[in-house]
DNA sequence: TTCTTTAATCGTAATATTGCAATGAACAAA
DNA sequence: TTTGTTCATTGCAATATTACGATTAAAGAA
């Protein structure tokens, strides 16, 4: 127990989750609005504009990164982190469908 | 530790996180989706179709009442749960907000 | 080389989540 | 009343997540 039961799932509920997962947390919020919002994508100035320590949104970017919603590049001694578009886009067309299930239905509400 | 720092973040960021949480896990996007679909909106039916046992899908049915995006009416001994349209609209647009983000920015990436 | 800076990784503690058996509560039917 | 049905709640075990101090690794500067 305590244990996700992957396989009763449909492939496409469980891409829905696993990327809902990624912004199903504040600090990956702030860092991926961050990566949006201003130049500076090193990961010290996240550090510094978020109020956690550095292993931690080392942590965080890391679990962006597996979910390639961002990539790294190392420039230096610093590293350079951007949103990676394309997959952006493709998760937020999962998410969107996912969300957009009230238009596509004609089913009135029983309660 | 181990304690999500809510106070260190925006209402917005927070709000985000936590209705992103709603569909973080196969079994309340299956469940979801299940209440767009189809007119049987009564928890055994849901047991049934979904493969976890009648607790769990209890509890799951629990979170997403207390985000207000599905509500409950008892019907004899059965209870039949619906989307409340009008909060699943709201969350939408927050979350649409956020996944757009690509959108509304002129920023080019550096990496 | 040695020192400094920057970020990843390791290790660990605290908390959260997932899942279900057992039980309880409410109601309907016999 | 007794019995059965349906769902919520309790209690617990297993696993996952969050956070950070300490350490390591890599690159540049002195």
């Amino acid at each position: 127990m305590g244990l996700t039961k992957t396989e009763i799932f449909t492939e496409q509920q469980n891409k829905i989750a696993i990327f809902a997962k990624a912004f199903a947390h504040p600090a990956r919020v702030a860092i991926l609005q961050q990566l949006f919002r201003t130049d500076s994508c090193i990961c010290g100035d996240l550090v510094d504009e978020i109020g956690l320590a550095q292993p931690t949104i080392s942590q965080h970017l890391k679990e962006l990164k597996q979910l390639e919603l961002i990539k790294g590049t190392i420039e230096g001694t610093s590293v350079c982190y951007c949103i990676d578009k394309e997959n952006w886009s493709e998760m937020k067309e999962l998410i969107a469908l996912f969300l957009d299930q009230d238009i596509h239905t004609n089913k009135i509400n029983c309660c």
